[in-house]
This record gives structure tokens, sequence and C-alpha cells, in this order.
DNA sequence: TTGAAAGCGTTACCAT
DNA sequence: ATGGTAACGCTTTCAA
């Protein structure tokens, strides 16, 4: 059943019949009743790729992996980013279509999305610092939307994304507040942007006071549990351990805290824990609820803003040189409850959330 | 640049330029030399569009996603799938387009795919026992392969499976035989056919011994690291508790021996830990390597060979009809290493694949 | 070996 | 308010 022959059952023209199933206003109220119980009845539904061809649209967002063969893909965060993004695009009738691109050659694959014409827009995931695809994209026009951003890239591109650097800066602060100076930083792999910002905050935490922080307590990699137990283990033997940990993820937290058990200490009295939740911005003491679940709300929701980003930017074209409105930063969440166990020497105590703070 | 234009700046007629670049026999050597040049100079790049009204296909796969607001999508394993299938695609120039759909209306979802025509086939995600997604597509006459499979529904279908019962019996039989009588089953979410399956065999190892496993052992659930913290902290404070604990994902186990951790037991000497990593047949003991890295060659496997398998369906559209070859069983493997820590009292020997067994 | 022309199922412009 | 017709950019059939 398409569109002639909806016609052809009703007597109409096939233009009339589409003018009505499309909301224009100029077509009768009786005749759009008419076809519309009609296109019911009979299941019509119009072929997508004659409705793209005809009007130049896609209807269709790309989501490009970069498949550096580890991590980011197997990020459960992702899986949650494009439940959020999906909802978006279910809503306004776009598809999702998922490209997943050898990181070597990205160039050639955005080039060629481009040229193809099968997606109207493109959601940037992991962006690393000075990343280049994002002059690349601005060159080809496609429009974009990055989750992150790149540092040290000049062009002005629209992006959702948290604040990162004032979320560590916080966390360190907390910290330092509590009278700790050795303090180990567990980061994501060097290179991502997301994993810079947060090593600057905690930096610039020390730097405030006139402190510096240990080299030798600062790691960068996968975000495991492997990552976090190693490096408790391997910090928590050596003369000087330190007596907190901030880690990027909350896997890594899980890890750190089997090495406390491993070793006999106690989170929360010998060695305090901060968990950065990827990329959402909550913070919270170690790992007394389920991994992932609170963490979901934030990462669908960073989904949804991308994509209805994206989707107003394609809608409205000259958006794109206006940038500046578009973008979007998600103030970090400080969520620190109380430590679980026996009741720790050092009580750690609730902090608010950190609204209207400026950047 | 499209077809036409390429064929002016030729002297050609479109005809015959869209031959030489899809390979047809008829074109001359060295007019096909010249196209494809000229192609290449002016990056040529066909409309994805106008190609696929054109030829009646889509040249796109839906992975349809249950979206019950909880578990699958958050799924890590779901991510690998994901890149596997995505490898294939991308070497058949399909397109993977992620559909999240909201469990209440599958059929009305399913049916709208099929009208609309932007897929080919679609893949069929997190299987419930009798799932009726399965007659759903049957109907529609809409190519499709499982990812799992659906207990209790009767129509042949084609899919690619985890052999979840015997991965399971085996993981019992295994600690069965070491003396555990009282063994705990930390298992997925009710419902899930992969989930049924494993306590399947779980049920099947004892029953073979005339032995019957304790029903307040067994829970079913998120298969989280608060799932099996929880459970490892309430069962073993109990007047009898388990020995031995087998669980659904290694996030579980990882909970249960934080449990451990907490409660003064040792993994290995006190209790046994058997951790089966999400649909993927891999056993192990206790957590040792990094949470997912094991996993992921096998899910990208699994997807990998559920994306070839529906492109050969598209591609002969008579295998529909002869389903038995198209299944695939990947067999489980067993993997139980060595415990870590100080040395265990039982130590566990290692196992060997399990290969070429009956079903 | 090449080309002209007719689809594919829509939308959009210009009449009426 | 409705209809004829020309795009959209490709593939495919039929001639030459």
């Amino acid at each position: 059943m398409n569109l002639k022959d909806l016609a052809d059952l009703l007597g109409l023209s096939p233009t009339t019949v589409s003018r009505a199933l499309n909301g224009f206003p100029e077509v009768a109220e009786a005749t759009r009743k008419r076809v519309e119980e009609a296109a019911q009845l009979h299941h019509y539904r119009p072929n997508t790729q004659a409705k793209r061809l005809a009007t130049g649209r896609a209807m269709a967002i790309g989501h490009v992996i970069p498949l550096c063969s580890q991590h980011e893909i197997v990020n459960p965060v992702f899986a949650d980013f494009i439940a959020g993004a999906g909802e978006v695009y279910a809503r306004e009738g776009y598809d999702m279509v998922l490209i997943s691109v050898p990181v070597e050659d990205h160039a050639q694959a955005y080039r060629e999305l481009r040229a193809k014409r099968n997606v109207d827009g493109v959601i940037v995931h992991a962006p690393r610092a000075g990343d280049g695809r994002i002059a690349l994209l601005h060159e080809l026009g496609l429009p974009f939307v990055v989750h992150g951003r790149a540092s040290g890239v000049d062009l002005p591109y629209a992006y959702v994304d948290v604040n990162n650097a004032r979320a560590f800066e916080r966390a360190t602060n907390f910290l330092l507040d509590l009278g700790h100076r050795r303090i180990a930083l567990l980061n994501g792999v060097e290179g991502m942007d997301f994993a810079l910002r947060r090593q600057r905050g905690f930096a610039r935490a020390f730097a405030a006071r006139g402190l510096e922080p240990d080299p030798s307590l600062m790691i960068a990699g996968e975000m495991t549990e492997a990552q976090g137990h190693d490096a408790a283990c391997d910090m928590l033997r050596r003369a000087d351990p330190p007596t907190a940990f901030i880690t990027a993820s909350l896997l890594s937290a899980v890890g750190v805290r089997r090495g406390l058990w491993e070793l006999g200490l106690r989170m929360g009295r010998d060695v305090s824990i901060l968990t950065h939740d990827d990329e959402l911005g909550y913070f919270r003491n170690g790992a007394e609820e389920p991994i992932f679940t609170a963490t979901r709300a934030s990462v669908r929701e960073a989904g949804r803003r991308c994509a209805s980003l994206l989707l107003d930017m394609i809608a409205t074209p000259d958006m794109a040189t206006d940038m500046a409105p578009a973008t979007q930063l998600m103030e970090a969440v400080l969520v620190l409850g109380a430590s679980t166990g026996p009741a720790p020497d050092r009580s750690v105590p609730p902090m608010t959330t950190a609204q209207g703070l400026p950047l």
C-alpha cells in the first residue's frame, strides 16, 4: 500500500493525500478526516526511502564510535547516553545510526558519511584534547554536537558537557579541607579530554593553597575495577601511602575498595575514597549503592540534550553560525554520603548540590 | 556531485557510469577505468537514499532494544555485541539502526518498522521465555535473528546463543564434585530466557545426583555488584550458609567477593565463587582480571555471527524457510583459574574447554 | 559496449 | 481546496 494506491482508493490525487497526512492547512477538514481514516484502516506508512529522497533529508543522526579496539564502546555510560538520545529521535521521527570507525581513518569515514548523505548530523563521542574531528566536521559542513569538549580546539562548536574541572576541584578541596595532603588521583585514559579537565581541577585545588600533588599518586588508564585495585594495593604498600583516593569512575572505586579490604584497611577510617561517576558529575563515598544505577538518569539526560540540540541545529541551519547559546554545561553535582561500615573516625558530612557556580 | 554530473563530465550516460561503478561485466575495461578514476578524483559517492529507493533495499539492519526503563541497554555486554555486529555491517555496506522501543508496544513498533521499510531485517535482543516478538516477526515476514533463544516458542527461527544450561550444569557439577552441597545461585532477571536456562542447568546437576537445591539460596534480579554483595551478606549470615556461589555475571561476583571480605571470609578457602560472565560462557573463580575485558572477544564474536547470519538470510530469502543450518549455538567455555590471595585450602584445578559436547 | 527512458514513492511547485 | 507534473538520484529494462 503506497501513496498512489491509497489515493486511487479514495478517488483523490496523491498530492492531496500527502497534504492531508502531513498536516497541510489547505486541505478540507472532511477530506483530511477521510484520508486519515483510510490510512489507518489500510495501515499505510509512507516509504521512508522515498520520503528521504524527495525531501533531501535523511531523517537520521549518526553516532560515530571511535573503535580503538579498547575503551569507549565498552563504556557502560555509552549505552545510557544512547538510550537518552534514542528517546528524542523516536519522538521526532529520526533514526539513530551507529557507525563504528577504526580510529585510523576518521577523515575518510566522515567524508563518506557526508557524501553519501545518509545522516543529517552527527554526535561526536569521546573527544580527545585537540580532537581533529571538530575541524573536519566544520569543513564538511555536517551539523554536529560533541558529547564533551576538546581542549585546544579554537573553533566554536556545540557541545554538552559536565563541568569536570570544577567537579574535581571541589572534590579535592573537600579532601584538603579535611586535612588530607597525600591524595591519589585515578584518572581516565590520557589524551581523553575529560581526563585532562579532571586533572586540571585536581591540580588547581592544590595550587590554590600553595601545595603540589605528588605525581606518583596520579595515574591514568582504563577505568576498570582492576585499575583501582592494583593502584590501591600498590600505593597503600608504599612508605608514604595516600590517605585518600579520588577515582574517575565507580568501577575504579570498587577496585580501590577491594584493595582496602585485602590490606585490612577500612574505608572512611583509614582511607577516604571519592568517586566520580563517569562523566556524570556524581561523587559519592564508596559504592554502597548498585553500580551504574545512580548515574543512569544523568547520562540519559546528556543523551537527550545532545540529541535535541542537534535536531534544533538541523531545523534552523543559521543557528550553526551562532553557537554560543547551543552549548550546555551541566554543572557537576556533589553527592557525598556517609560511608558505610563501622562509624568512621572522621565522619563525612553531606555536601550540598553545587548550583549556579561560575565556570 | 551526482551520477548525472559525473556522466556529463565524462561524456557518458548515467547508465554506463552506474554500470561501471557497480561492477557490471558488460562495460569496457577502458571505460570502467576512466569512470573509476573520475569518481575517485571528484569524490563521488552515490546518494544512499536514491540507491535505496531504486533498489528497494534499505541497506540497514535494525537493532531493537526493549526499553523497560531498566536492564538490558545498561548491560555492558550490549555495547560489545554492537561493536561486533558493526564490523560486519561496515564491511557489507549496511547501516546499523538502533531502535529503542518501550516494552508496551512491541507490536506497533515492529509493524511500523516493516511498513516504513527502513530496515531489511532485525536483530532481536534480550529474548524472554515465550517472547511474542518471534511470532510477530514471522507474521510480518521481516527477516530476523535472535541473540539468545526463547523457550516455549515453537516456531523455527535463526539464533545465536551460548549453551547456558550446559554451562551452568557443568559449573554446578564442578562444585558438587568438590563436595559442595549448599550452593547459592545468583541469577539474572526472572523471565529472561538466559536466566531460565541457567537455572535449568543448575537444577539438572542436582537432580542427576538425586539432590535438590535449596530454593532460598536461589535469587533472581539485576546482575549488579549490589545484588552480589547483599545476597552474600544475607546468605552467609544465616544458620546454614552456602559454601559456594554461582553468579550469573562478573559484577555480581565482585559484589559477593566484597561481601566475603566484609564478613572476614576468604574466597577459595571458606567459600567458592564461580562466575558466569554475561552470556559468554566464561566461568572463572573470582575476579582477578579486569571487569568486562575477558568477555569482550566473545560478545563481539556473537555480534558478528548474528549480523552475518542475518545478512545471509537477506541475501538468500529461501534460506528463511530452512532455518536449521542458520542457528548457531556457541558452546560454553569453562575457564576456572586458581583463586587469588593466600593459597586456598581447597585448590581449584584448571578446567579445560568444553568442546564438542552434545546439546 | 553504450544509451534512452521508465520506474522507485514521495514531496513541491504551479495551475485551476 | 484539489490535481497535474516535475523533481529527487539512482537502477534496470529494452533498444541500438
